[in-house]
DNA sequence: TAAGTTATCGAACATTTTGTTCGGTTTCTA
DNA sequence: TAGAAACCGAACAAAATGTTCGATAACTTA
């Protein structure tokens, strides 16, 4: 699958730039980070990474992603779904291979998280929307009961599909009304949340 | 609440800088949008834009964003909820006024969307989830069975929920482990899914 | 291990973008 | 209509991008 090795000095010039991207969006974010913060903490000449890569997305597309989301990582969620399908666990999504390649690949994943932050106006808008959803669950589930799951995180799991169902929705050229798109968000949204909320 | 409203140039330059890089947004990406370009569309002086924003992303998140998640938008919808608390909705999640409006700020919510999809290592393991999520659910759902709602929707929904809840585990620092948070998950997703599958 | 290939270095350079300054002009408010 | 405030735009400094090329160092393979 993977074809020969490259030179020595490509692997370890590569490694050391994406080594310098990871970290160095950890520390200032996406943006801000420079060719030249780059090539300074890789300790790698100018002319070099615009040998390798085109630009710094080049870099984090083609180099860092591939950590993260290249072929070794599809092999092994293949595997762990296979051993999944033999345990005979349907009913239920697969994500435990995912959440356990987050854990292990956690500075990869933060600064792929970071970057999401540096978008200014999403991240209102969803500050925003977080914000009613959490005040809409506390008034649900009221004083005398007690959910099985933090708050916290069911607001935030309902925001993130809230947006991406509305980015589908936007992408997919606005056939449906709006009135129809809430509904359909309520009947895969609310079974859950009635249960843990201790409502049903 | 608001202020006295300012010199009419201001209200004017303003709105011109705001157009200009919603539309150029659309046009060609954030990231790409030069102050170059907005003070030529906007038709503007160099000096008079950064009179009023000190760079882009302050006209984005001072300008832009207030547009669409402002102190009127959280009047308006502050509104719809009370009437949908009069009409005695419960059991559900208010969202309705919430997607209206995007409806009704289409442009701005393109451009919102837009630039987050310029996150390009984020959008690689989101469209890797997807992928995953979605075959997943075709091969739960079988041949014999219909889903009461469109399954990319469905895959979408979950998608923005998994990654959503995933940065909540790392902000929060990372005190679950995966198996604890895939029960989570598991609790408040799958209801909805095996309802909208037919398969409860 | 020697020969030949390939990667890296780094300085120099053109180009683009950013951000500031300031005197002159236009537009607003009262 | 007079004074205040905003806008213009050219000129500039500074920073970042992206390219070129000859010299040097490191690697591969036979």
């Amino acid at each position: 699958m993977a074809t020969e090795k490259p030179d020595r000095r490509i692997q370890r010039t590569r490694k050391l730039m994406q080594n310098a991207l990871v970290t160095l969006i950890a520390e200032k974010g996406y943006e801000k980070v420079t060719i030249q913060d780059i090539i300074d903490r890789a300790n790698v000449g100018r002319s070099t990474f615009y040998a390798h890569y085109h630009d710094k997305e080049d870099l984090l597309l083609r180099g860092v992603a591939e950590i993260a989301y290249g072929d070794e990582v599809d092999e092994q969620v293949a595997k762990d779904m296979k051993r999944r399908n033999a345990a005979g666990a349907s009913g239920m999504l697969t994500t435990l291979p995912m959440l356990t390649h987050v854990q292990q690949n956690r500075q990869i994943h933060e600064a792929m998280f970071r970057q999401s932050n540096e978008n200014a106006i999403l991240e209102k808008g969803t500050a925003y929307l977080y914000a009613n959803i959490r005040a809409q669950l506390t008034e649900m589930l009221g004083e005398d009961h007690e959910a099985s799951v933090p708050l916290p995180f069911l607001a935030r799991y309902l925001t993130g599909g809230l947006i991406e169902m509305t980015k589908w929705w936007l992408e997919s050229g606005m056939q449906l009304s709006p009135k129809e798109l809430d509904e359909m968000f309520q009947k895969i949204a609310m079974p859950g949340v009635l249960g843990v909320l201790g409502k049903e």
